[in-house]
RNA sequence: GGGCGUUUAGCUCAGUUGGCUAGAGCGCGUGCCUUACAAGCACGAGGCCGGCGGUUCGAGUCCGUCAACGCCCA
């Protein structure tokens, strides 16, 4: 093809100029005719679109990018799809705060609802549909926005392959996954306690749980005895004594052991309760002995069910203490009145006074800090409420399970490796199944409807199931089969689930989503399992295991074969990025100033797995290299057209592409072991090293014709494209752009560069490097001399070895004019360079 | 309190199974308009490889221990 070598080769709008091209040649679709061993499938962390995204998402997704660009260049068919994980409470809470809305699901549906252009002062309460209408045109903008930076990143993802967690395909898939768990037994509905925010209203699960260091009290109370004498607790949260069923001290605790099996009263209340024993109450804590409340914290819990005590809980969803007084205590209504409607920190101090009017309370309250069970969005303690959830089994409370799925860890190919002990520890930490309902709007909803017997209660036992060619269904709007929408909420008609699905429920089917499990089997076996996924390292004990999880009881087998974890991004002063802080840098503004290629050079300058700070130095570098690229591509292309290969013919030609093939093979391993960040640097370090040294001895020689200068131009020639390709998957746009001057088709679709390529032409390495150790030589004494490169010599000599006196002799032309020496003077012996300059005129 | 990671030049980081005088880039210094590139090039200075102890002929690399920083868990 004819050449087009710009004269002011440019990095300028590279990124705009080649993502329209690749949109429209379809470089990056996905040919799903190839088969599973020709597909490199990666299974993409689908961001959360609620927001901006930083430089910590940037960070991972181009080191993905630049294994999918090798893998595509390596000859498979890379199916790299795109999601968007909208569905949630991050999405609510953004359209409350853009919109100026609330949800209140008891409102009807407004069909002409228009969403404001400003946000509505005060909030206005809007029908759940019309809030979930919100929801999708919001996280349509958001998807759009976030699309335009991955593309301006070269993220090579085929942009037809797209899917959000929310979107009819997702809820369908997830849903059917849902009810294959319900119908395999590993999904089940349970009445319990659970741990609940008072303000999402809504259950929490372990994996959303985050202990904070809080001020607080303990108090010393007095129990007395039925039989006379008193007890005397200590505990923080006072408030919980008219819910206290128990007390309990450890079995071998001496001080207790006489008053088992006798019972207490509880002061104010009088109501009388059992003194108990169990192995978890702590001897060294407070006083040994604990009063057991249904529900203080998790230890409660476990003591209220091992122990089989009554339940005698007060508070409610909404955080606040029942306003009737319980039956439990109508024989002192008047004390129970004093903390009826108080929210847990009002009722402890109403408490605290009712202690101390009656001398229960025996010291004053000590102040402490304390670590505080709270939702990780949330921004009161959780409570615990009593509350029918659906569960999936993940481990925690069967022992045989939770062993298959460290098994399943052991089989993950984790890159790197330390990573796999978050995996196993917090699967050998967890306590309780995964609770998946969530009292939320904006979700994936369960599946599932209730027939409401004659006399209106509501029958949990024998949920009504929807067919599978009617997924994705609403429960709260749709129908079930068999009835009709005048029936709900009716007797003898029924009531759907109004509850949600966490979004991890939906997430952890990524795998399955992104390859049409539910409707295109064709397609998921072409697919599945994938050959990796990559995510940071922080959602590996929620968005992995769920995953694993999922792919264990859906497939029996993993997942995918290998994850690769990315390191942890951090400011400029290795601070944590975040919004509260105000050091969040967007990647949008980072490119406008670097330029992507420069952007992608940082992210894959760092090793993997290895937490990096954001360095602006390292993007200044990376734009060196990528505007190198473009020079000396200019420089090689601006002599003959194509030469053939076989052309090189000079030793020190050959020499140069010896050494390439070394280059080609570590940077290849590198890759193949996951380390792009190892297969960057061989090819940056070897492309310095060869316009700085090689194209400098070489280039006099170019200038002129012949067939030396032929050699020198096919070599150059045969070099360049091997390191374009080399710097393919780092610096998509710049080297698109060079090889689109000399080549047809995309650099990114071309066979990444392989040893066999440079079969039959090259020679020895040392040819080259022992030329190169002249050239520094006398680069050293004109630096010295403060003169010129292009300075004279009036002398030259060279002293070395025989062996390596034959192979300068052979490079001897390039030297002369690369040193500007009049003759090189050899002798034998160790390896000296003796250099003398003309004299200055 | 437990776990994982990090600690090498002023800064950001390489250093793969233990093996010659420990490397790169940035920054700094001295020079060079050299016809691909001054957004460049050449040359140079700069390091008890976090501390202590051990294994070894030999340790930045392996073991132990302590410290600092970061993350995760309780």
């Amino acid at each position: 093809m004819v050449r087009r070598v710009p004269d002011n080769p440019s990095l300028d709008g590279l990124e705009a100029k080649w993502d329209a091209v690749w949109e429209q040649n379809g470089t990056y679709r996905f040919d799903r005719t190839k088969t599973r061993e020709e597909i490199f499938s990666i299974d993409t962390p689908p961001p959360t679109v609620s927001g901006s995204l930083h430089m910590g998402s940037a960070f991972g997704y181009v080191q993905t990018d630049s294994h999918a660009r090798y893998r595509r260049m390596s000859g498979k068919e890379v199916f790299y799809p795109m999601g968007w994980d909208d569905n949630g409470l991050p999405t609510e809470r953004r359209v409350q705060n853009y919109y100026g809305v609330t949800c209140d699901p008891s409102l009807p549906y407004d069909p002409d609802f228009q969403p404001p252009a400003e946000p509505f002062d005060p909030p206005k309460a809007i029908s759940r549909q019309n809030f979930i209408e919100l929801c999708h045109i919001l996280t349509a903008e958001d998807e759009k926005q976030f699309e335009r930076t991955w593309r301006t990143l070269g993220l090579s993802v085929d942009w037809r392959q797209t899917y959000a967690t929310i979107d009819d395909h997702s809820r369908r898939t997830s849903q059917k996954a849902f009810l294959s768990n319900l119908a395999r037994g590993e999904a089940y509905m349970q009445e319990a306690p659970v741990l609940w925010d008072i303000d999402f209203r809504s259950a929490v699960a372990q994996a959303e749980l985050e202990d904070r260091e809080r001020p607080g009290h303990t108090h010393r109370i007095g129990f007395p005895r039925t039989d006379g004498g008193e007890v005397v607790i200590e505990t923080t949260r006072p408030e919980l004594i008219c819910s206290c069923v128990a007390l309990v001290a450890h079995p071998d605790d001496e001080r207790y052991q006489p008053l088992f099996g006798k019972t207490v009263k509880t002061p104010v209340f009088g109501v009388e309760v059992p003194v108990v024993a169990h192995p978890l109450a702590d001897p060294e804590k407070g006083t040994g002995i604990a009063m057991v409340c249904t529900f203080g914290d998790l230890t409660d819990v476990t003591w209220w069910r091992e122990l089989q005590l009554p339940t005698r809980a007060v508070i409610q969803p909404d955080g606040r203490f029942q306003t009737e007084t319980p039956e439990w205590l109508s024989h002192a209504a008047d004390s129970y009145q004093r903390v009826a409607g108080l929210f847990s920190n009002q009722a402890r101090r109403a408490m605290v006074e009712m202690l101390a009017e009656t001398g229960a309370l025996k010291e004053e309250p000590k102040p402490i800090t304390h670590p505080v069970k709270f939702y990780e969005k949330g921004e009161r303690p959780l409570e615990i409420v009593t509350s029918r959830q659906w569960y999936i089994r993940n481990g925690g409370r069967d022992e045989a399970l939770r062993r298959a799925l460290l098994e399943r860890g052991d089989e993950l190919h984790w890159v790197p490796e330390f990573m796999s002990v978050r995996y196993k520890h917090w699967v050998e930490g967890l306590n309780g199944d995964w609770l998946i309902s969530r009292q939320r709007f904006f979700g994936v909803p369960i599946p599932i409807w209730y027939p409401i017997r004659e006399d209106g209660t509501v029958d949990y036992d024998n949920p009504i199931l929807p067919e599978e060619d009617q997924l994705p269904v609403d429960p709260t709007t749709d129908v079930p089969p068999g009835y009709d929408e005048s029936q709900r909420g009716q007797p003898g008609g029924f009531v759907g689930d109004p509850d949600v699905m966490d979004t991890w429920a939906t997430s952890s089917l990524t795998p399955q989503i992104a390859g049409h499990w539910a409707d295109d089997p064709d397609m998921w076996e072409r697919v599945f399992p994938m050959d990796i996924r990559p995510q940071g390292p922080e959602i590996i004990r929620t968005w992995l295991f769920s995953t694993v999880v999922r792919s264990h009881y859906e497939h029996g087998i993993l997942p995918w074969h290998t994850t690769t974890i990315n390191g942890w991004i951090l400011d400029p002063d290795r601070k944590k990025m975040s919004k509260s802080k105000g050091n969040v840098i967007t990647p949008q503004a980072t490119i406008d100033e670097f330029g992507a290629d420069a952007v992608r050079y940082w992210a894959c300058h760092a090793r993997p797995g290895v937490d990096t700070a954001l360095d602006m130095g390292v993007m200044r570098i990376g734009r060196r290299l990528a505007i190198k690229v473009l020079n000396a591509s200019r420089f090689v292309l601006g002599f003959a057209d194509d030469v053939p290969a076989d052309a090189v013919s000079e030793p020190v030609d050959r020499s140069m592409l010896a050494g390439l093939v070394e280059v080609i093979r570590a940077a290849t391993e590198a890759f193949e072991a996951y380390d792009y960040s190892r297969a960057l640097e061989v090819a940056e370090q070897a492309f310095w090293e060869w316009t700085d040294d090689y194209v400098e001895l070489v280039k006099g020689r170019a200038y002129g014709e012949g067939d030396a200068a032929r050699s020198a131009h096919a070599a150059l020639q045969v070099a360049l494209g091997v390191f374009q390709r080399l710097f393919a998957p780092f610096l998509p746009f710049v080297t698109e752009e060079v090889w689109s001057w000399w080549r047809e088709g995309s650099v990114h679709r071309q066979p990444w560069p392989s040893v066999s390529e440079l079969d039959g032409l090259t020679g020895d390495p040392s040819v080259l490097q022992d030329a190169t150790r002249v050239l520094a030589e006398v680069r050293r004494v004109k630096s010295e001399a403060k003169a010129s490169m292009k300075t004279d010599l009036a002398e030259l000599k060279v002293t070395a070895d025989p062996a390596a006196l034959e192979r300068i002799r052979s490079v001897e032309a390039d030297l002369l004019e690369a040193t500007r020496a009049p003759a090189i003077e050899y002798a034998e012996g160790e390896f000296a360079v003796h250099a003398v300059l003309a004299p200055q005129e």
